[in-house]
DNA sequence: GCTATAACTATACGCTGTATAATTATAGCG
DNA sequence: CGCTATAATTATACAGCGTATAGTTATAGC
């Protein structure tokens, strides 16, 4: 064993952390990653984790925010790859729903409603930032082609974000009535907005 | 002490605890709803409480069901205020706004995204029932006054929900760019349901 | 080969939810 | 009234939690 642990062999570890936790909450829920349980899947004690981490808030911020820089990720691929204006089904918000619902444990970690400041852990703060940018580019692309149009660009972004992050989180907390399926409803909602921020539709 | 609690004497408790329970949540957060910290607000051990609730979850699973009787009510007190169509500030809209920013721990433990299943709890089950049969009435008055037409009433009021519900979460979690406002969002996206469930507004 | 010390582990503390055992107090009966 | 059965409550205990502190292990540099 190496006297000083490089910075490679830091981050090689904690690397370890986030997949070990990430399999842990997918697998077994929330309360299923504890720091025993995280450290026994790791070949290791509880407390060699404080060597690479503050506390488990901070392990749980950065799980969060590799969550923002994956769905990020997944949207900026989805926006690249969309050619041209399209009136179909849009290619970023399906990316959304499906990375939602392809990491719903992700997908809730990232969204608890009670969790630590993020100005906290500003690499949290960062991949959020991110993936907020890439909402905007969305808005900005709908603008763009003229599909859009009124409002400053980022608020349109964040009432499309807010609209399809709502209809995904009463999915995940199960709020949606039996009776009305999630795409009847995401068909309904998309459709809605598409329609009230086309130039000229409305007054 | 009376030999055996009567259902009345029951009832009582059950409300003590209630009242408890949601003050210490409101000013401390749910980590400070522990059974030992309940008890002790009630002059009561822990143990007490069980012989009152099966579990924490059904405590919690009650006070839940509380919050979407309140707000159940909070919102169908706006229906029945608002006389006749109008094309302000939708009042309802707005109760549910303002009962959100009111009571943000009630609101974040009632959509909490990791909860038990909700069929386990056949009290919340019913309020929450009620709650969406209120958004439905509402979204029902918006096709009656003729200000929404299209799809069933029970999509368009989760479409509705979800829009406001999505953007009342993203501030609550935290999750809002710093330079957006919550009131400068929800008039974008307000709008933008408006103008895109208004009668041959599009296509 | 010795030593200073980075890295890791063991132990302990106060907290959690809750199962089980012991205690308290009263309704109904002789 | 005094006794007893038992509902209601409390006391204790257990396993698990996050994490502070103390002790151990192992190696880089002399």
């Amino acid at each position: 064993m190496p006297r000083f642990l490089s910075e490679d062999e830091v981050n090689a570890f904690r690397e370890r952390v986030y997949a070990v936790a990430e399999r842990l909450f997918d697998e077994h829920g929330l309360e299923a990653v504890s720091m025993r349980q995280l450290g026994g899947n790791l070949g290791v004690t509880a407390m060699t984790l404080y060597r690479y981490f503050k506390d488990k808030d901070d392990i749980l911020a950065a799980v969060r925010a590799r969550g923002f820089d994956r769905i990020a990720a997944t949207l900026e691929t989805a926006l690249a790859t969309t050619s041209g204006p399209t009136e179909e089904a849009e290619p970023v918000s399906s990316a959304y729903i499906a990375f939602a619902f392809e990491n719903p444990a992700a997908y809730r970690l990232m969204f608890e409603l009670t969790q630590p400041n993020e100005a906290d852990y500003p690499d949290l703060a960062r991949a959020v930032s991110r993936a907020r940018l890439t909402l905007r580019a969305f808005a900005d692309r709908l603008i763009a082609t003229g599909r859009i149009e009124g409002g400053q660009p980022e608020v349109v972004a964040h009432a499309y974000w807010a609209a399809i992050h709502g209809l995904v989180v009463l999915r995940l907390a199960g709020k949606l009535s039996p009776t009305v399926g999630f795409d009847s409803v995401w068909t309904s909602l998309s459709g809605a907005l598409a329609h009230g921020f086309r130039p000229h539709a409305g007054r």
